[in-house]
DNA sequence: CGGGCCTTTGACTGGTTTCAACTTCTGTGG
DNA sequence: CCACAGAAGTTGAAACCAGTCAAAGGCCCG
């Protein structure tokens, strides 16, 4: 069985084993435990994370003093404050695994001469972001169309493996509802579970 | 003075004067009135747009049988139901032309020709997604962050070219609310005007 | 087995929507 | 170039979805 993130290169870019071998060193391996923190809100944000195992959320503290989880990632899936990455400029988001989670970190300058060393890296990347943001266009559509009900109802349809790995009031905030609400709304549905159901999310 | 899109282009990529005359050739352009469709709800989505004059928008129409508007694009913003376009399936938005307007309009097959054959074209995309996704990261960071009245505000203070643009009803449905709201919150600030601001919005 | 964090419950509150009527703007044809 | 019709914007009243707050119950992990 090969290494997670050659396979997923492999989905839209053509890499050999010795490139692959190549392309890993410019990532170190990151052991995280539940609750660590990758990332502060505010710090620099230095790095690209692609997650081996397990899960992370990205997240930031409203004035309210309540965080707000925007984003979830599991294995196979890039996560990290895209607009500070890009700029290299102060987070606006933390970064925290949720579970025990293995994670390949890279930095931007790293990244910018693995591009440089293999331009067939571009196509992967171009592929990457144009997923994401194919994701997050469908997602402020389902924002703007759907009652907080019913996005915990497509959630739970789309993505029910979340359901387990995730605490509710995370799930909640990532929803755009409070914790209560949740409850609430979990009450009115109990017993009426749905089947799975195919769906796009970010890259994988 | 150059064309917008060759000059959009050499901000990420180098391209010579020969290639771009030779790119443009896997585009057409388009011409259309105030309110004319460039893509319709339910269509194959075949195209992927360049704005050049003009000012288009997404949108969708709700079961409540009310458009919901969520994104615009002006001079040299790329815009498209980017899901469809990728999977080549049927759009689940609209994309229609608030002013006259001047479009490139480049093909799915197109436009994966044309980045075979200009490989350099591959880090142009990756960067004009990139920024994309980032942008809607921190609009999704938005959305939960802000009250309806904070988000006008913001918008008002960040993109005040909109505010002449585009019709208040537009306006309303794209920050979240209703027209009457709008209305309300404009009551409520007249006479406050605040100075313009830099921001990052998509690609520009 | 205990403490703290997470989840649930219920009462109250308020930001925002809905609806309907009215006014103002805009563009098109005579 | 004016008139008028339809579209866009405003106003105010009533209703409601969802938030806030507070307190109790459950559960996980040390």
């Amino acid at each position: 069985m090969s290494h997670p993130l050659n396979q997923h290169i492999k989905k839209f870019a053509n890499i050999t084993e010795a490139e692959f071998v190549e392309i890993l060193t410019f990532f170190e391996v990151l052991s995280v435990n539940k609750k660590e923190i990758l990332l502060e809100e505010g710090q620099y944000c230095r790095k690209h994370f692609f997650v081996l195992k397990g899960c992370l959320r990205l997240f930031f503290m409203k004035d309210t003093g309540v965080e707000q989880t925007t984003q979830f990632a599991i294995e196979s899936w890039w996560i990290t404050d895209n607009l500070a990455f890009l700029e290299q400029k102060n987070s606006s988001f933390a970064i925290q695994a949720i579970e025990k989670s293995e994670v390949l970190a890279i930095s931007y300058e790293a990244q910018e001469k693995m591009l440089n060393r293999f331009p067939q890296m571009e196509r992967y990347f171009r592929k990457v972001y144009e997923k994401s943001f194919a994701a997050s266009q469908l997602r402020i559509k389902y924002i703007n169309d759907y009652s907080r009900e019913e996005m915990y109802l497509y959630f739970a349809k789309v993505q029910p493996a979340f359901l387990q790995r995730v605490p509710q009031y995370m799930l909640a905030s990532y929803l755009g509802f409070t914790p209560e609400y949740l409850s609430e709304i979990k009450k009115k549905h109990l017993g009426k579970q749905q089947k799975p159901h195919r769906h796009i999310e970010q890259q994988s």
